[in-house]
DNA sequence: TGTAAATTGTAGCCAAGGCTGTAAAATAAA
DNA sequence: TTTATTTTACAGCCTTGGCTACAATTTACA
């Protein structure tokens, strides 16, 4: 079991980790959106955005009002009714979003969680990695090679 | 280098994954409050919403709003001008809560990332480990006792 | 005791991310 | 070429979780 604190974090030490899990939390939105789009516009050749909302599993009303704040911030374009495009920053992003995913998915994998679940927790996990949690999730699997 | 995707996953899997990463976001802010709260208890013999507000890091009125909703859920009572406490529910919560987030640390840890860093990923990834996950977490740790 | 400080509460605002319902546009089929 | 289906767009609503500003209450202290 595990036991009671016995001591508090200093205070703006500990606000400063909830701060950090909260950009995380508001920045996992467009990182998914991203990841989405390129790869469905890898495998089938274009994103749309009802494919995006059947993926998501939320409404298409849902999409296409994010996609429009997405549009605004420079991740995505669209050409209307053709699909769902990534900008050069939503291509860099959706890479480099794709790698973290795959390597918290494959680390759950290498240390014994099944391939669904795996999938299912890194859907979440991903997006609270930081650059230094990667780096060791990498090397981990590095030195695991099966 | 990870590669592009060869290929999507099932589009309701792939769907119902991220509908347990919404469903986790959504339950992470009642965790974080019945943990804290419950921390500044067992160490300060009290929980005041202004403390609870400068360790999470937000306006003393958020805490307030939230506590309110948190109390309407049966996670939290306030004696007005007395502080903050849990319910039953909420205290088995917390304990739940605090447990899982010390188990993500020491993993992290073990893994080799640094204490600073583990604390403040774990903050954001404790809300996403599954049963199983966790379950393997524990064992991992069981394995590596130093 | 009376006043200042700290704490709590309330009101009203905002953005994000959900939803349903309805309309329009494009594509597919008859 | 109509007509039906699919896709996209838009309007309006909701909840959560942020915020500031101001009011009320309690506690501390001079
Ligand atoms: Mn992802
Ligand atoms: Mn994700
Ligand atoms: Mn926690
Ligand atoms: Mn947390």
């Amino acid at each position: 079991m595990t036991p009671s604190l016995e001591q508090l974090p200093d205070e703006q030490a500990q606000a400063a980790r909830f701060q950090q899990a909260r950009d995380a939390r508001n920045a996992a939105t467009a990182q998914d959106y991203v990841e989405l789009i390129s790869d469905l516009i890898a495998t089938t050749g274009e994103a749309r955005s009802v494919d995006v909302a059947k993926r998501l599993g939320v409404s298409h009303a849902t999409v296409v009002k994010t996609v429009n704040r997405l549009q605004k911030e420079g991740l995505i374009n669209t050409k209307p009714y053709r699909g769902l495009f990534l900008t050069d920053v939503g291509e860099n992003l959706a890479t480099e979003s794709r790698h973290r995913h795959q390597v918290v998915t494959n680390l759950l994998i290498a240390l014994g969680v099944d391939e669904e679940t795996a999938q299912a927790d890194a859907e979440g996990i991903e997006h609270h990695i930081s650059a230094q949690t990667l780096a060791t999730f990498e090397s981990y699997l590095q030195g695991h090679r099966s």
